[in-house]
Order: structure tokens, then sequence, then C-alpha cells
DNA sequence: TTCATATATATTGACTCTCGATATATTGAG
DNA sequence: CTCAATATATCGAGAGTCAATATATATGAA
């Protein structure tokens, strides 16, 4: 069993999201705050403070690759897709989630 | 459906495993870090920087009451008991965590 | 046309939590 | 007697999040 600080895990809840939402294909920040509100009802928010930092960390860990759109279009925008090491890390997080999870509400059912 | 930014529940994680803990009877600072290592087999840790800040912040708010063990004992043991509202808030809590459960993994299996 | 709203990215400073290290002291076993 | 385990506590560093702020473009309605 590995053994985890608590933060370790739940601290990068933000970045497992971002991972999740590039799953069904490239797309820019906007966009990905938008989806997840949508998705999930508002129930998740990605606030602009949050979002763009850990975009530039997930570019910088080569778990993103981000590309800015046709220089022909006035409105900058940069697109981000996940990498093999993303697409990798995503599913590593997932079971790790999963083992957190349950841990947790076997502690909790006492 | 009740809006949170992502940080709010998962920064609060070793508050409610505190809490559950003294479910089953009032425990002093080091016997929660020993349980909670050996009820979830290694899997979580509470290292002591963390333990103490968390028992005192829990305390100050009222979810826990502190009682320092009979004074004829030399070693100095400070037991821990849920009071109403710390019951109250980890019933909340466990609902909370099972929706943000819902919520993730409906993102995560898109 | 113009003006408000939506789109879009980014940074800042304050705040909180966690961590490892460090300090201090007692107790029990060999 | 001595070492490991028990027991509480604080410190400074580091990381992540947040609200606020800044900047700029695009769009739709009046």
């Amino acid at each position: 069993m590995k053994k985890i600080n608590v933060n370790e895990l739940t601290k990068n809840c933000n970045e497992i999201l971002i991972l999740a939402l590039l799953q069904s294909g490239s797309k820019h920040g906007y966009q990905l705050a938008m989806e997840l509100e949508e998705k999930s009802n508002g129930y998740f928010r990605l606030t602009y403070g949050t979002l763009y930092p850990v975009l530039h960390k997930l570019e910088k860990e080569g778990l993103i690759k981000g590309e800015w759109e046709a220089e022909e279009i006035q409105r900058k925008r940069k697109h981000y897709l996940l990498t093999t090491a993303g697409r990798r890390r995503l599913k590593n997080q997932k079971t790790e989630w999963h083992t957190f999870h349950e841990q947790l509400f076997n502690i909790l059912e006492d």
C-alpha cells in the first residue's frame, strides 16, 4: 500500500479535472472553465486566478501542449491538448482517486 | 446545486478524518495519528506539523472539546471529544464528500 | 452607432494548509 | 541505564487557491 499524505492527492484536484476535460479534444482556457461548470451543473468552478496558473504548470510539466490559434484571427486563444504523458497521468490519477475515496469512506463509516 | 470552489472541500480533508476517528470515543492527538495509519493500512498519515494545528483549530471552532488528563499523571495528554456541532459537521461533510466524488467521476469518466 | 455584455488571457497579493524539521519531556523495555 | 516509543508543540518554507484587477476583442441589442 502506497502511503500518502492527504494533501498530495487532494491539492491536485484542479489538474485532474482539466486533464479529464481535454480527453474529448483540445480546448482553450475559457472554454475549459465554461465546460466544467456546465458539465457539473455548476458544482465545480475554476476561477481564473487558478485556471491559468494550472494550465501553465501542466504545460511546463509536459502533460498538456498549448498552441495559439492562427494569426489571422484577432482574438488570441490558446488551445491545449493532452500529451501522452498527460493521458498516462490522468489514468493514474483516476486510480488514485478511487483508492482515496475507498480509504476515506472506510474511515468515515466507522 | 450548491456551488463549490474545488479547494473548499478538499483542503479540509484532515479535519473530517479527525472528526470521524472521534466518533468511537475521545482520543488524544498521538493516538489519532496512530489509529488513522492503522485503520487505513498506512494509506493515510497525519504528520505532527499538521495534526496539532488542526486539533487546535477544530477546538477553537467548537467542533471538538479538549481536556488534559488528570494531573496526577506526569505525561500530559489531551483528550478530545466530539461536540454536537462537530457531529453535525461530520455528517454534513460526509454528504459533501459523496457529492464531490459523484461529480468528480462524472467528469473523469467522459 | 454605440454601449453593455460576453469572450479571452493573465498577474497580483493575501490567505490557508501542509510538510519536514526541530524542540522538549516522559515512559517502558531490555 | 539507555534507547526507542510516547506525547505535544511550534517554526519556516512551499504550494495552491481565491478575489480583484488589468487588458483587449467580439457580439448583439437598442
